[in-house]
DNA sequence: TGGTATGTTCCAAA
DNA sequence: TTTTGGAACATACC
């Protein structure tokens, strides 16, 4: 459960346990996950306090005392954060790291596909570099965004999944903000209006807030959080009608990844 | 069996 | 130079 919303719920969600905790141990079981290596995080983590955990795009991050070093835990397509003690050894699958915290508990990384990453950082800055906007900052404004779109003559879909560009969107939250701002996903970035411009940073906005309010998408359903799938317009709905004008939703392959557009609401410029 | 999957990165081709 | 397509990463599920 991995786009912006996600994290951020998993963050919220485990803020209260993680921060003031202290690190007392480290095992990793999928050595290629660690950056730069399994050494390097264990000496960079053990022994070391949580005094953050925040969110940056879709990584989760722990600030640790000493004011140099930072956890972050990123969970790509399958990754999990679950407590030991919630889930008993037996039924715990695909473990690939855990962490021992001065409490007693001890946090699972979990992830079937083996794509997440645990990484250990001195400079956060250098690292986080080639991310671009927080789309609910305040920095993400409508003169920055017009510049982004501008800047380039990208299809809407692979611009808004570029990590670069705008941080956090992923499939599902870019073709349910295409969705609600009427815009089809191959319209080329330097051919918005203004207007156009103005609606589309309002509904990744608001897309991405209502995700957020429901707890996010959820595709498992032992995780108990997930209520934003009952809102989804358009992802996942491919053949079904349209909730605003019953027009059955087309399933497309766009940048390499399915993608669900309503072809009456998201009409192609000039095209109906 | 083959196709698909909430993500990212690298390379080749256009 | 910029943009797009394809493959790769590794596994589960239908």
């Amino acid at each position: 459960m991995p786009e912006l919303p996600e994290v951020e719920t998993i963050v919220r969600h485990h803020r209260p346990r993680l921060e003031g905790r202290r690190i007392t141990r480290y095992v990793s079981r999928w050595a290629k996950q660690a950056e730069p290596s399994v050494a390097a995080v264990r000496r960079g983590i053990v022994g070391k306090q949580i005094t953050r955990l925040r969110r940056r795009a879709k990584f989760i991050v722990a600030d640790l005392d000493g004011g140099c070093g930072h956890l972050l835990i990123h969970l790509r397509m399958s990754g999990r954060l679950e407590w030991a003690a919630d889930t008993p050894s037996g039924g715990r699958r695909h473990v690939r790291a855990t962490f021992d915290l001065d409490d007693g508990s001890q946090l699972l990384f979990c992830d079937a596909r083996k794509f997440g990453k645990i990484i250990y950082t001195t400079d956060f800055e250098t690292t986080t570099a080639h991310l671009g906007v927080e789309p609910l900052e305040r920095t993400f404004t409508v003169a920055a965004f017009e510049r982004l779109l501008r800047g380039r003559a990208r299809q809407l879909k692979p611009l808004l999944l570029d990590q670069s560009i705008v941080a956090g969107l992923g499939n599902i939250y870019v073709d349910e903000t295409l969705f609600q701002a009427g815009l089809h996903p191959v319209t080329r970035s330097d051919e918005l209006s203004s207007v156009q411009i103005r609606r589309l940073r309002r509904e990744i906005r608001a897309v991405l807030r209502t995700a957020i309010r429901h707890e996010g998408t959820s595709f498992d359903a032992v995780y108990p959080s997930g209520g934003m799938e009952r809102h989804l317009k358009v992802y996942g709905r491919a053949g079904l009608p349209c909730r605003r004008c019953q027009t059955p939703i087309e399933a497309l392959r766009i940048a390499q990844r399915g993608t669900h557009v309503c072809p009456k609401c998201q009409p192609l410029n000039g095209k109906p």
